[in-house]
DNA sequence: ACTCGATGGTTCGAATTTGAACAACAGGCG
DNA sequence: CGCCTGTTGTTCAAATTCGAACCATCGAGT
């Protein structure tokens, strides 16, 4: 035992380029989003978030989760949020401890301005880089991925 | 124009699966390596750049650009790793400005001690999750990707 | 009602990242 | 040679991230 089995060229270079595509397509996003929103991803996730939940509002906790960041993370975005008034703290009533956070008018303005440059970004850059049958498998392949993380 | 043409169901879930799984898989990356052997992923990259290149050593330059980081962003790294005597500063001759990092025998061995277990991660988390086509399709899009933003 | 092991959010300090500004130099070209 | 533009690497302050510690509360089980 405690011989290494290596990645063949194929495996190496599907890491390399998972690294390489992840990183790069994220600065270009972020670049994007903070020149013609003024948003970081991190808060345009936040938004996109709210947005889609009912009464546009989430449990602290959940949106960490969704967001895919850490609890003291997200404080942190909120607060930052909070005073540019994209969002709003509101505590729970049937749990003390709880803290919602609720998406205000102008944080969905905000997501509405930023969404089509973000999308354009996205799109350019990695979907229709793709061909149909790409997207399927890489779809499937991910899925499977996040799944094994428990990211279910 | 002006009309934004959105994401079908397929595209956003590969958009939404190349987030999380990408998050995911870093985060894990991050923990192991940290607690295995006190790297981060970074430095880790780092270390395996240099030992790949010849006589164990890379202008900042270029090293910044292999590792997907910023120039200040790799001065800081490898502050942290001389002093951490895995890596040491050279300047150049042909160009005074320069500056070679290179890889000492401590860095050498750091890296060879942790490469087994990261490997695990990367293997058990992404490429033993695929299938040889999955993994195949997949180098070839997100290859396609790198070359679209520009990191051929 | 009461205890105890989770949970929810925040706080804190340390580590890291970022981007702009900088100084020093390289290299081509008139 | 002298000028001009682009590089190279570092520095600095500000922004962000991280993780552990913390407090208050919840909720199941007794």
């Amino acid at each position: 035992m405690g011989d290494t089995k290596w990645l063949n060229d194929d495996e190496m270079a599907l890491w390399q380029a998972f690294l390489t595509a992840g990183a790069l397509l994220d600065r270009r996003i972020e670049e994007q989003l903070k020149a013609e929103s003024g948003l970081s991803h991190v808060q345009y996730e936040v938004l996109v978030r709210l947005s889609a939940a009912a009464d546009g509002e989430l449990r602290m906790s959940e949106l960490a989760a969704d967001v895919l960041t850490t609890k003291s993370g997200l404080t942190y975005q909120i607060t930052q949020m909070e005073k540019a008034g994209l969002v709003r703290r509101r505590s729970c009533a049937d749990d003390v401890r709880g803290v919602y956070a609720v998406l205000t008018d102008k944080g969905r303005a905000r997501l509405e301005g930023a969404a089509p440059g973000h999308l354009r970004v996205v799109r350019a850059n990695l979907i229709d880089v793709l061909s149909d049958s790409q997207v399927r498998v890489m779809k499937e392949g991910l899925e499977e991925v996040v799944r094994e993380l428990g990211g279910a």
